[in-house]
DNA sequence: ACAAATTAGTCAGCACGGTAGACATAAACG
DNA sequence: CGTTTATGTCTACCGTGCTGACTAATTTGT
């Protein structure tokens, strides 16, 4: 009876833990882009031109198919915002050396200062998190949400660090 | 010397983890809302009739109101989608007795079926990220995720479970 | 050298889910 | 009884995905 009553208890507080998790998934992303939405919306953007306008940030000379492959959208998707952002003089492209056919990307400094406008308030969301919880529950974080990764992003966070994108001809 | 060194390589790992944290979020929610979206498809609805069909298994007897305010968003957008699954048999609407301008929700059986097959999936993808690291650094996850809620909704998740919604007039 | 594959871009049209404003109805409240 | 509240509807617009069809420049492989 009582290992009954504790195995149903525990199915109990498994089921209540994977919904908080959902939950806080749901939450967490809808609050981290509320701001830069409201920042984008001066622009006359939206969260597409901030997904591409970070990812050229962080991967400068990023070429369009690779970021077409993080971003996983058709290239006539992203061709409508980073048109806009390269018109706009945000983003530069240069005819990349190696193969003139690639399109380099980078980000000019009134991108950069978007970027940095944009991040701001989602780096300070995240840092004010890690410093509420201390050094231990950041590694628990960062390990769970590894865990719900496929392997094929999940390769992009390996080493936990240096920026580089996946081995491709470039 | 060695303090400037040490200060400049800590700001790089913070400023590294930090965008570690932002893309780990990027990446989750999109890899998380992947696979209901290919089941959602075949029934001819997207990620916001999910949204509707999860609340209300969450929230039995859920109002609109109520309902609204949990997704935030406007009541002309949730008509869309709440109207077709009332129409199409998955929620149920009933009169409220306390205040017969309510209309108070509920999933059908149909409903909850669907609800059953949309999240497995994500419950599956939370079961085995949690299996995967333990106890501990779900614990730490779970901290990080409340510390990027703004307090408002962190009111939601406070005692780790009973599903009540905040003390509304009902 | 030339054909094939790759990289990038364009145009047109569609679906979804968010927005806003205006308005209607029923019920509760004071 | 007048006002407020809860819900719903209609219209129209916008951002951002999608597909299909097509073009141009360049590289690669035989």
């Amino acid at each position: 009876m009582a290992d009954l009553k504790a195995g149903v208890n525990q199915l109990f507080l498994r089921e209540e833990e994977l919904r908080t998790g959902m939950e806080l998934l749901f939450y967490a992303y809808r609050e981290f882009t509320a701001e830069p939405d409201e920042i984008l919306e001066q622009y006359g953007f939206g969260r597409a031109h901030h997904r591409v306008i970070y990812f050229v940030g962080r991967y400068p000379k990023i070429t369009v198919s690779e970021l077409l492959a993080i971003l996983k959208i058709t290239k006539q998707s992203l061709s409508r915002v980073l048109g806009e952002l390269v018109r706009q003089g945000f983003i530069l492209q240069q005819t990349g050396v190696r193969d003139r056919r690639q399109r380099l990307l980078e980000l000019t400094e009134k991108g950069n200062e978007l970027e940095r406008q944009l991040s701001e308030t989602q780096r300070q969301r995240i840092a004010r998190a890690y410093r509420m919880v201390g050094a231990e529950a950041v590694e628990g974080f960062r390990k769970v949400m590894l865990g719900m990764l496929e392997e094929s992003d999940r390769a992009k966070f390996t080493p936990l660090a240096p920026p580089r994108l996946t081995a491709v001809k470039r």
